[in-house]
DNA sequence: CTTCATGTAACATCATAAGTGGCATGAAGC
DNA sequence: GCTTCATGCCACTTATGATGTTACATGAAG
């Protein structure tokens, strides 16, 4: 199965729009993420209905932040991505007629919503913020590097 | 993403195979499971490796259980399919050269991890027997009807 | 009114689970 | 021996969803 990337991916995109002052195009990030920029203006429409980011037309136009870092979990990311699935495994069927397979489900089921409920939690735990943090320790720790530059 | 429901099939046909005396056929165990039998042949293959199936061929051929379900959990089954991916997100990247990508894969995948961690150890701590000793309890509630009629 | 940038639809690509047909292998029954 | 039944396995097809790409409309700045 192919894993989704696109939560990892617009972090990734966040984190670099905190890094500039002035609004960056979907040129540029696609850039940055080595892909096209169809792709960032997709994944990043659903944080633009939340208010996350912002998007401007025409010329000096592109995406700025459009909230408090502090105020955004990974979380809020993740639901306004459209809450995509987060186990690769489920249960084959749901409501199944078949007592074994009810047992099955129960079983493998309880563990399966246990561990999105974790990762929800986890998510929920960790702001915008705390990993824009996370990234300049990073810098200061190696060195002030310019960022955008190790991309490839 | 595709869900893999291959760990939810199998343990239906072991749950399935427990309560037969004789081998059981991969067209019979097909028909219960609506799909086809070359497709429980390979589910089953993996944990033939293992000796938790045997299987015969020719006449009163088919599959039986080879190994006592108290002794094997959950997780030993995902093991023997070939630990297929739990996980439906990753990261975009691995081993970034960015620091930005380096944070957030950081940050997602502590969660990652803690969370395959957690479905692992669940898994590790449900046995075969546990599982069939759940049906009977849910045939024995519900009258003792007879299993592999309400699968269609 | 030209240029730049987003918004969006439509289509192509790619990976993987699942489904299917065909054929070889081996065991039981005649 | 030989037929039948069943697994073992390979190659191919189908289905699904993320991702990549092209094309065109919309709107803002110069």
């Amino acid at each position: 199965m192919k894993r989704d990337s696109r939560l990892s991916g617009v972090l990734h995109l966040l984190l670099h729009l905190a890094q500039q002052d002035g609004p960056v195009t979907s040129d540029v990030l696609a850039q940055v993420m080595d892909t096209n920029p169809v792709v960032i203006r997709r994944i990043l429409a659903g944080l633009r209905e939340r208010g996350y980011v912002r998007s401007e037309k025409g010329h000096g136009g592109g995406w700025t932040l459009g909230s408090d870092l502090a105020k955004v979990t990974l979380r809020d990311v993740y639901l306004a991505l459209g809450s995509p699935t987060l186990l690769a495994m489920g249960n084959r069927t749901e409501a199944p007629g078949c007592l074994v397979e009810q047992a099955v489900n129960a079983a493998l089921g309880s563990s399966f919503d246990a561990a999105e409920a974790l990762l929800l939690a986890r998510f929920g735990e960790v702001t915008l913020a705390r990993l824009h943090a996370d990234v300049v320790r990073r810098m200061k720790a190696g060195g002030v590097r310019q960022l955008g530059k190790a991309h490839r």
